[in-house]
DNA sequence: ACAATAATGTTATATTATAACGCTCTTAAA
DNA sequence: TTTAAGAGCGTTATAATATAACATTATTGT
């Protein structure tokens, strides 16, 4: 075991997304059971999509991409479906791109991730983010303001690309 | 000057808002002009109705407002001058919400600011985020991320806020 | 078996944002 | 001082994202 234990970062040149996808799977499953959820046939179809990539993507992107599989689903059931994936924390959102990525690593204890989004090959990773959330509440309370929801995405270039690219 | 020099936090109970707004206005001409842009009378419309509160508003809302004083703008109208205001950097967009609200301080040098938004009164406030970007940079680069856009937004309850309500 | 609840289907619509194209106004160079 | 180039804006249409409302079906606990 030589990965992180705490964070998703970005794929490895040696990834096996086969596994790693039916990690995932896995992990939704005991996600879903853990909080005495559902996850049905709906949800998997569509979490299994999602979890394809390490990519974020639309709800429309999955709707046409399951079309493409034979599955034609109205857009409230695709938004329905990534609800209750969200609600069980195996799917997030991108909010600085309106999409959709999947978990791909457990998220140990209660810790917070940050979420790096590479504009170049549209990777998505969640990292530990101990000391920015840490940071973070004691900015905010500072102020006076008591935390709630807290939103950290960056974007840029990930390892790969930034060696990569031009 | 008993204010923070590089944030713009809550507004306080005696905040004096015709002064905030021309203050704000203020600023918007000079950052337009240090940049080379123009302020036109649009992009100084839609400004000073995003300025005229410490919230966050939609571009609808914008359109809405303003046709209530009798100026009815396309959405893309709308659009482009607020385009041209975060280029100027005098709004910024509250990605969690679609929404854009106004700068109501100088950002001091380049520092960049940590978004707090209440959730029960809505008020916006921008505040100096140093510590937190710091981390933040040096969680990117422990992974061989490269950045180059952050956000960093939290909801929660303002002080004002957490003292008052139930 | 049955009632209560959760999930899904169906249809319609709300909300947010941009594309494409042409006209006008400003700026700066000839 | 004309005039070309580019920026700004109007107009129309449409794309992209998300939810409301209500009917039907599936699951669960009793």
């Amino acid at each position: 075991m030589n990965q992180h234990r705490d964070s998703a970062p970005f794929p490895t040149p040696g990834h096996n997304h086969v596994t790693c996808l039916s990690n995932s799977l896995e992990r939704a499953r005991s996600a879903f059971e853990a909080r005495g959820l559902r996850l049905t046939e709906l949800r998997l179809l569509v979490f299994t999509q999602i979890a394809a990539s390490h990519h974020a993507v639309g709800a429309y992107d999955i709707i046409e991409m399951l079309s493409e599989k034979g599955t034609r689903l109205a857009p409230v059931s695709v938004y329905r479906a990534i609800e209750a994936l969200m609600n069980a924390g195996v799917v997030h959102r991108l909010e600085s791109r309106n999409a959709y990525f999947a978990c791909h690593a457990a998220h140990a204890s209660e810790r917070q991730h940050v979420i790096l989004s590479c504009g170049t090959c549209g990777t998505i990773a969640e990292v530990d983010g101990e000391a920015v959330f840490v940071a973070l509440d004691q900015t905010a309370r500072h102020h006076g303001f008591n935390p709630q929801a807290r939103i950290v995405e960056v974007a840029g270039r990930c390892a790969h690309c930034s060696r990569t690219a031009v």
